[in-house]
Order: C-alpha cells, then sequence, then structure tokens
DNA sequence: ATGAATAGTTAAACAATTGAACTATTAAAT
DNA sequence: ATTTAATAGTTCAATTGTTTAACTATTCAT
C-alpha cells in the first residue's frame, strides 16, 4: 500500500462509513423506532442469536463498559422483553434471555428490516456483497485482534 | 439476490458493521480522546475537508436534526476550535470555519490515525481495499437516493 | 483463611440526540 | 406593499448511551 495513499484511503473510509452509519441508523430507526432505539435493537438481535449470555459478554462483544449495559439491560427489562437469571453455581452471574414479548417484538423488528433490505439489495451483485461483506468481516478480525494484542 | 439469503446477509452486515464501529471509534478515541469525542473528531474533518459550512449543511451530512448541530458547535466553538461570521447579503445564516488551533488540532488527529491506520492496512491488498470502499461508496449513494425518494 | 479477582450495580457527570417552541430574516403570494 | 410562507439557527427539556469510580456479592488462589 503506497503511503501517499493512506490519507486518502482514511478520509473516503471515515467520510463513508460515517454517513451508511447514520443513514442506516436513521432508516432503522424509521422502521422500529417507535419500540426501540437502534442500541437496544442490536442487543435484542445479538440475544436472539445467541440465546442466553452475560453483561460481562455483552460489553465484551459492544466494546464498551459493563455499567452501559447495565443501563441498557434496564431499559429492556422494564418494558418486559428480557428476563434475568442467576446462576445456581456462580451467583456472580446473571443470564440474559428474551422473554416470549422480546422474541415477538424482535420478530416484527426482523420483518420490517427484511422488507427494507429487499427494497435495497437489488442494486448490487451476489459476487459484490458476498466479497464486501467478506471484507468487513476480515477488517473487523483485524481489530479485535489488534485489541487482544494491547 | 435469493430470498433466503437476505436474513442471513442483514445478520453479518448489522453484527460487524456494528462491531466494526465501535472497535474501530475506540480505537480512534485512544489516539484523540483526550482532546475531542469522535462526533467532534469527525465534524473537524468534515470541515477541514469543505472549508467553510454551515449548520443546516452539517444536520444534512450527518443525518440529524440542527438542534443536535447546534450543541457539537457550540462545544467546538467554547474550545476555540471554530469560528462563526454571519452572512452579510442573508443574515439567517452563520458560516462555519475552523480556527488556526482547530486546523493545528486536526492535522494532529490526523497524523495518529494516520500511523494507525498504517500498521493495519498492510493485512489487505490493495484491490481488495479499493474493492470495498468503492462498494461502502455504492452503499452510501443508494442511501442518500433512498432517502431523497421519500 | 485471607487477599485478589470477577460479575454486576449504582451514582454522578457528560455528549449526542429529538422535538417543540422560539427569534430573526428572507421569499412568495395576492 | 402587506401579509403569509419558508428558512437558518438557537434554546430548552427530556431521553439515551457512555465513562469512571466506588461499591456489593461472590468465587478463586495459594
Amino acid at each position: 500500500m503506497a503511503e501517499t495513499n493512506i490519507k486518502d484511503l482514511v478520509d473516503r473510509y471515515i467520510a463513508v462509513s460515517q454517513s451508511v452509519e447514520k443513514k442506516a441508523g436513521a432508516l432503522v430507526k424509521g422502521q422500529i423506532g417507535s419500540d426501540l432505539t437502534n442500541d437496544q435493537h442490536f442487543t435484542l438481535r445479538y440475544m436472539n442469536q445467541v440465546g442466553t449470555c452475560t453483561s460481562s459478554e455483552l460489553a465484551e462483544v459492544f466494546d464498551v463498559q459493563k455499567s452501559a449495559i447495565t443501563a441498557i439491560i434496564q431499559r429492556l427489562w422494564e418494558k418486559g422483553l428480557i428476563e434475568r437469571t442467576r446462576d445456581e453455581k456462580d451467583r456472580r452471574v446473571v443470564y440474559l434471555t428474551l422473554t416470549e414479548k422480546g422474541k415477538d417484538l424482535y420478530s416484527q423488528c426482523e420483518k420490517r428490516i427484511h422488507n427494507l433490505v429487499e427494497g435495497l439489495i437489488t442494486k448490487f451483485e451476489h459476487h459484490e456483497i458476498n466479497q464486501f461483506i467478506n471484507t468487513f468481516e476480515k477488517l473487523n478480525q483485524i481489530l479485535i485482534n489488534y485489541k487482544l494484542e494491547e
């Protein structure tokens, strides 16, 4: 990678990633905004994928302090979307799971987002999307490793 | 794009984009965090690129309400990083520019981020990066057009 | 058995955000 | 020309997400 190009790449990457994040976020919020914030939606999405998790795990995945997770979890709990259950063997640990209401709400979000994406995704070739997400996931892995090395 | 794949693509995209955003954000914050928040850095970056802009323009670009911009601008102004000058012809308009102090601080941020990226970017082929950013910019344009159509 | 580590919460403070009401100014309509 | 619309920006109150530090409760290590 030529030295002189890094500046331009950084400029382009930061500009485009920020713009896409804000605009995609606004679009998603337009679909689910009355029920959930985007961060709450992401949290439900992760919990739906893994089934059960802990606050520490969420803090690790989302790369924030545990107290930030406590706040989000508390709000989801107040809405009746998640359950907290203490581990009987290690009573420090609290397991988090979706309630039926949480699963239902997540399903509704999923459907709306699915419809949204369906209308946008046709502009891309199958191959282009795969390549894009593959590189994105590679970048993610590099960032994860970089963080571990510190 | 096969119908059955959309769900998986959405899952992968949302997971990876959120993860990268948080981790890259944390990394950048580690470089510039004592001086600026990430949003403040993005704002300076944009102003450095375009030279002069208005609050309305920033609100459009960042896809937030103008009152959100007022708050960010106010904080940057309090730090002496930007100037506000009224348009003499249309006195509703306020032009925003970087002060010398703002330009200097931005340059320092730029250097640190440049060094950071330099260490990460070697893991990618030139072609892979270009393809990735091209697709990202294409996605951004699609989102911008989608918003205009509403 | 004691000291260190871990899981999670609480509290104070701050940044970013929205939405509604507001001021000041300009443009449009008739 | 006067009134009405629209535009640029600010202010204020409320909410969310965030960090840091102090804290409780529990488990691990040696």
